[in-house]
Formats: structure tokens, C-alpha cells, sequence
RNA sequence: GGCCCGAUAGCUCAGUCGGUAGAGCAGUGGAUUGAAAAUUCACGUGUCGGCGGUUCAAAUCCGUCUCGGGCCA
């Protein structure tokens, strides 16, 4: 027998993922496994709009709060973190059903990652010590091909493209071609939806949400979140409730604050899953069932 | 009632000596394989509150009206 392969739920933040992936779980007989990047931490359940302590309890969920909020992730630990699971999950006949909005995240899990260094923390600072220019400047001696193809005004980009270079002694233009040229193979036999909403009607769902987390202890949550590493600080809210406790803003500015990034980062969701050509998009409307759930994730 | 200040992009505002307007934010689209809720790129036509006047030319000067805000009665 052959084990069920998994199904994929994604789509921008508010956009109604738990409410479908529960649908889903129980149409496929299936388990929920998260990809949210900010889920994954404890403590940070309000601000990343976790699924409820009830949602929990209808089926399995997996990889919500696993990470202390100190912790340091990325996709590679993701990765390590999400195949077992999923792996065990379908060794019980059941179907994971994958979801969450990091497209990053979930493009390592679905077709895997390009054979590269690993982030080294001791270049890494070492780099944020000299000048953007400087680095452009090294990347285009060392693999012009890359640097030609490379975002040259963002650091990250630079950064990582030259760390690539120098740890593995070769060019990331080329490890990175051998990776990109199996993707195309691996997309055509998977399986998974993005869900698609109307802007206003995301909107407004942001909205309601942002409310609902500054009324439901969101404060208290950042609050008790002193002094963490700066991975979880870059939570959207975390700065904004920060700036509110202090007394910096107010706290319909702070909701305004939240509201904005909030919808930006949907916008770049969208962006992100729109290229990904396999996933089947999933139109809802307005009044769908999600919303008079009253939940927004 | 009198006087003063303001009215310019969805919002907050800038606009020199008159030469038909531009920043930030918001918004939209894009990039994105080990920081990704991150990072980054591109995109700016709007009755310059209304009406009249002066002028070759008015957001800009003059008059008047409307709406805010303030001060004096």
C-alpha cells in the first residue's frame, strides 16, 4: 500500500487556512501540519494567529509551539522539523495535510534544497560590517553570473549569495542551477490549493483579526516575550505592541500599524504563491462559511 | 458680529521671486532556496475648496463666498 501523499493549503495570511485545512483533514482523512514560519514558536500563539485551543482539538495538529521563542529557525530546520512528521502521519495511512503561508518554508518541503552552505553566523556578521558596495564588488569577481542575476541593491541577497561562495570554495550560480533544473519534475506530482479572496474582503478580514488579537491578549503575550531572539521580535505586531506598551503610540495607531503590515505581508503571499504554477486556486467569497466562523486564519 | 490662520494625491504635508505641482505614509505590481511575518525593486493627472479679477501666464497676487480651527466681543 502505498502512503498518502501529502496535500498542501496555502494562501495569505487571513485568508481563511485553518478553517479549509480542517475541511480538508476531514474529507482526506488527514492530520494537520503546520508551515507557518511564526506558528511554530510557543508563546506567540495570539500574534501569529495560531488555530484556537478548540481547532486543536478536533484532529491532530503538528508543529504548532514546538520552538522555544529563543530559538533560532529557518527553512533548512523546518525541513528537519516537518519531514518525520509527515512521514510518521502517512505511516498511519493518513494524509498530511500541510498548511500554513511560509511560501520560502514550503518550498524547501516541497521540492527540496539546492545543495548550498548552511547560514554561517560568523561570516554573516562579519559581512554586516562592511559596506553593501563592498560586498557587490566581491560577489562580481568571485561569480559574475550570479551577481548579474542578483537583486544588487538587497543586502540579504548579496550576503547570502557571496556566503555561498566563499564556504563552498564554488560558485553559487552553478550549485544552484543543478537544483532548479529538478523542480519543474518535482511540481507536476504534487498536490495542494492556494486559497483566493477579493482585496477588500481580505482586508476587512485583517482587520477583524487585528482587532480581535489586541482584544485577546495580544498585549500580554508580546509582553511576556521580553528579551527573545530577534527571529520571533519580527513578528508583525511585535514591534507595534512594543511601541504601545511604551506609550509610544496609541493603540488605534498601533491597530492602524498592524492593519498595514498585516496587508502588505498578504501581498507578498500572493505574489509568492501566484508563481507557484501547481497549486490549485481556490476562489472564495465574501460570505463564505470561514467568515462566519469568525476566524480569520 | 470683528479679526487671524488654514483648505494642494486616499492620509499628513511641502511648494522659493507668479512660469499649470512633489515628498512621506497608504495602495498596486514584481523579485525572492538556509534571516522569509524577513529583505528588496518599480509605479505619482490631482476640479491645488468654489466663483470672479489682475496678468502673456495664478496653487502662488487681489476680491468674494463656503467649510474647518483659533482669538476678541
Amino acid at each position: 500500500m502505498t502512503s498518502p501523499p501529502p496535500f498542501y493549503i496555502c494562501g495569505p495570511t487571513a485568508s481563511g487556512k485553518s478553517a479549509l485545512a480542517l475541511e480538508m483533514a476531514e474529507k482526506l482523512d488527514g492530520e494537520i501540519v503546520n508551515a507557518d514560519a511564526f506558528q511554530l514558536y510557543r508563546g506567540l500563539e495570539i500574534v501569529s494567529a495560531a488555530p484556537s485551543a478548540e481547532e486543536l482539538a478536533t484532529l491532530p495538529h503538528h508543529l504548532y509551539g514546538v520552538l522555544d521563542p529563543g530559538e533560532p529557525a529557518d527553512a533548512q530546520l523546518y525541513v528537519r522539523l516537518a519531514k518525520p512528521v509527515i512521514a510518521e502521519i502517512q505511516s498511519r495511512g493518513k494524509t498530511p495535510i500541510v498548511t500554513g503561508g511560509s511560501g520560502l518554508y514550503l518550498k524547501f518541503l516541497t521540492h527540496g534544497a539546492a545543495p548550498l552552505p548552511t547560514a554561517d553566523a560568523a561570516l554573516r556578521a562579519e559581512m554586516a560590517a562592511r559596506s553593501l558596495e563592498d560586498l557587490v564588488i566581491e560577489l562580481e569577481s568571485l561569480d559574475p553570473v550570479e551577481a548579474s542575476r542578483t537583486a544588487l541593491q538587497n543586502r540579504r541577497f548579496v550576503s547570502r549569495a557571496l556566503e555561498i561562495c566563499l564556504l563552498s570554495g564554488q560558485k553559487a550560480s552553478d550549485l544552484r542551477d543543478g537544483w532548479e533544473a529538478q523542480t519543474a519534475a518535482i511540481s507536476s506530482q504534487l498536490r495542494g490549493l492556494v486559497i483566493q479572496r477579493g482585496r477588500a474582503d481580505l482586508h476587512s478580514r485583517i482587520a477583524l483579526r487585528t482587532r480581535a488579537m489586541l482584544d485577546g491578549g495580544a498585549l500580554e503575550e508580546v509582553a511576556a516575550l521580553a528579551d527573545v531572539s530577534s527571529n520571533c521580535e519580527k513578528a508583525i505586531g511585535s514591534r507595534e505592541i512594543r511601541a504601545l506598551l511604551a506609550g509610544e503610540i496609541d493603540r488605534t495607531t498601533c491597530e492602524d500599524l498592524i492593519n498595514a503590515a498585516t496587508r502588505q505581508y498578504a501581498k507578498r503571499q500572493e505574489s509568492w504563491f501566484r508563481r507557484e504554477k501547481w497549486l490549485e486556486i481556490k476562489v472564495v467569497q465574501d460570505c463564505s462559511p470561514f467568515l462566519k466562523s469568525g476566524r480569520a486564519d
